[in-house]
DNA sequence: AAGCCGATCAACCGCGGAAAT
DNA sequence: GATTTCCGCGGTTGATCGGCT
């Protein structure tokens, strides 16, 4: 023997409310306050669910709600949140008073994600987009035609272009091969730090994203579209990826295409990140 | 004016964990 | 401990609206 059931689900209204129903809610959860969401229906007088009632409450209904467009700081906050915490909206939402999940949830879908979209971040992960939809993705369908929409003629690994590198690639997202980065000079190398190696990872919140490794590894070297085993990850200081990229001409030569597609996006684009990065915020 | 299409958002659905019996 | 329901959450749907042709 159980609970009892939330409700008889027979004879019950769905759809949008009407304003009498809202107000039989609000005056009766403003007069007794929120106790049992199963009786209240029926001691509001509604032929709705109590769950129902609830979200309707919860999202729409609740008095301290603030209602309208979100403020850039209140985005901001959304996307630093989601980055940490991903698709958890009541947990983001739990930081900003006066919003619902609903709402956050709803605004991020159709507003941010556009957004990151057309700044070369992957909304999914907070990471560039990745440069070829192929075997370097691991997305959904869906996910990798976005990616596509935005991403540019030529902008594969196989059609690798230095004219067409969008910002897509961030200086927090560069991966650079154990032996490249011994071979950074120790002037132009400062400031970046190993921050993550095969079966271990930094307790950073961007290391969870910089610490997923490609998907497929084996040898040293990339073959018809597979990843090679890269023996090092380096995560760039804030402080560096932001003001005080190296622009400078590179030390070392690139002999995989990949390689000097990121190393340009790194000293090329930068700028761009930063004007970017005002547009948005 | 009518029809189409994309954007927006309120509301529903289904699931999983917690709690009650 | 097993069963059943509640509650909260995230994903999805569908109604509505505005812009465009």
């Amino acid at each position: 023997m159980g609970r009892q059931p939330c409700c008889d689900k027979v004879g019950l209204k769905k759809g949008p409310w009407t304003a009498e129903e809202d107000q039989k809610l609000v005056s009766f959860l403003l007069t007794n306050g929120q106790c049992c969401w199963r009786a209240v229906p029926k001691l509001a007088g509604l032929l709705r669910c109590g769950k129902s009632c609830r979200l309707r409450w919860t999202n729409y209904l609740r008095p301290d709600l603030k209602r309208g467009q979100l403020s850039e700081e209140e985005e901001k906050t959304v996307i630093d949140l989601h980055s940490e915490l991903g698709n958890r909206w009541s947990k983001i939402a739990s930081h900003l008073p006066g919003r619902t999940d609903n709402e956050i949830k709803n605004h991020w879908n159709t507003h941010i994600k556009k957004k990151l979209r057309k700044m070369g971040i992957d909304p999914a992960t907070h990471r560039p987009l990745q440069p070829a939809p192929d075997s370097r993705t691991s997305g959904s369908p869906e996910e990798e035609k976005a990616v596509a929409e935005v991403t540019p003629p030529g902008f594969g690994h196989e059609a690798f272009c230095v004219d067409e590198v969008s910002m897509a690639h961030l200086l927090d997202d560069i991966v650079i091969p154990g032996d490249v980065l011994d071979a950074l000079p120790a002037a132009d190398g400062g400031g970046v730090s190993t921050a993550y190696s095969p079966g271990s990872s930094s307790s950073s919140s961007s290391s969870s994203y910089t610490a997923s490794a490609p998907a497929s590894s084996g040898g040293s070297s990339i073959v018809d579209g597979e990843w090679p085993e890269w023996p090092q990850m380096v995560e760039w200081p804030e402080s560096t990826w932001l003001d005080d990229v190296v622009t400078g001409p590179t030390p070392w030569e690139f002999e995989d295409p990949f390689l000097t597609y990121q190393r340009i996006a790194l000293f090329d684009h930068h700028e761009t990140w930063n004007n970017s990065r005002a547009e948005l915020f």
